[in-house]
DNA sequence: ACTTTGGTTCGGAACTAACCGAACTAAAAG
DNA sequence: CTTTTAGTTCGGTTAGTTCCGAACCAAAGT
């Protein structure tokens, strides 16, 4: 392999391990974002990143997880491989679906808030709680918003 | 300790560990979020979540650390212990630090764009990841104003 | 029917991270 | 100067993860 795209996927890689991922499911995403053509075999991927065939295997099915869907594969009639690539579609939908995470951090906080006041616990703090609270909710209000702007400016070009 | 909290203080924990911190640095956030008053002793954090003195030096010091500071410390006056609590003021920084995380991601998305232009790679993919990189400028370009109709938005209550 | 191909599953080795107890240090109290 | 208190550092154990090779399976080719 050649070396820029060494070092390239595993910049990628460490991006993608603060995801969660382990270092060869960050490889891999690196890997299928270099390709040219954006797409490779099993075999491919196994020999691009010099790694087994069961961990290639395993980390490839991890991608493909529901819930995760970072990558997709395709197959051409008369030929049994299967082509791997990363899944643009659900790339865009996962950046849609941002909202989806503050709604987490969003719900684990009115709980906390809700805690403290039932408990009747400091108030001071837990009005500084409820501060970042409005934040929460503020972005979450004014995200989908966002999100569609971005789209309908999309549609126009 | 009582089971309401428990239970609650390992689902703040579960949050906090997505975000990269260990089980036990998301246990000492959850028990500071719910404590009455909003601070604990070193020696009262141990007990409460009964884990030994160094694992709980070890986590204050890493959730204290440049660039982390996710709760800090004050003390009073004739009295040698530390009063731990969360940084609240950090925290608001921290999220309005985010569009920085998207920058990140911004630029690793630009090199690769920019690697396979400059190879000449397939180019109805590149003009994909394009589209992508589009939405996450959108987001940078937009973010700081949001936050800061945010802020606005506050001052006026 | 036998082989080859494409991929999965299983069991274990190597490494990493979290946590603990014990020994230690620094500073205040007596 | 001795003791106590508050917290840190060190070394080892345990738990968990990642990856590999080998065995395996299912479908297609011969």
């Amino acid at each position: 392999m050649e070396n820029r795209q060494k070092v390239f996927i595993e910049k990628i890689g460490v991006r993608t391990e603060k995801m969660g991922y382990s270092p060869l499911s960050g490889r891999i995403l690196g890997a299928l974002l270099l390709a040219d053509p954006p797409h490779m075999t099993f075999d491919h991927i196994c020999t691009y990143l010099s790694a087994s065939k069961s961990s290639i295997s395993n980390n490839l099915n991890i991608l493909m997880r529901d819930g995760v869907n970072m990558i997709e594969y395709f197959t051409v009639p008369g030929d049994r491989k299967r082509y791997f690539r990363i899944s643009l579609q659900n790339w865009s939908k996962h950046l849609k679906d941002m909202p989806q995470e503050f709604e987490y951090s969003n719900e684990l906080l009115s709980d906390i808030i809700e805690y403290r006041t039932e408990n009747k616990l400091e108030s001071k703090f837990t009005t500084d709680l409820e501060k970042i609270l409005s934040f929460y909710n503020f972005m979450l209000e004014r995200l989908p918003s966002l999100i569609n702007e971005w789209e309908q400016q999309q549609l126009k070009k």
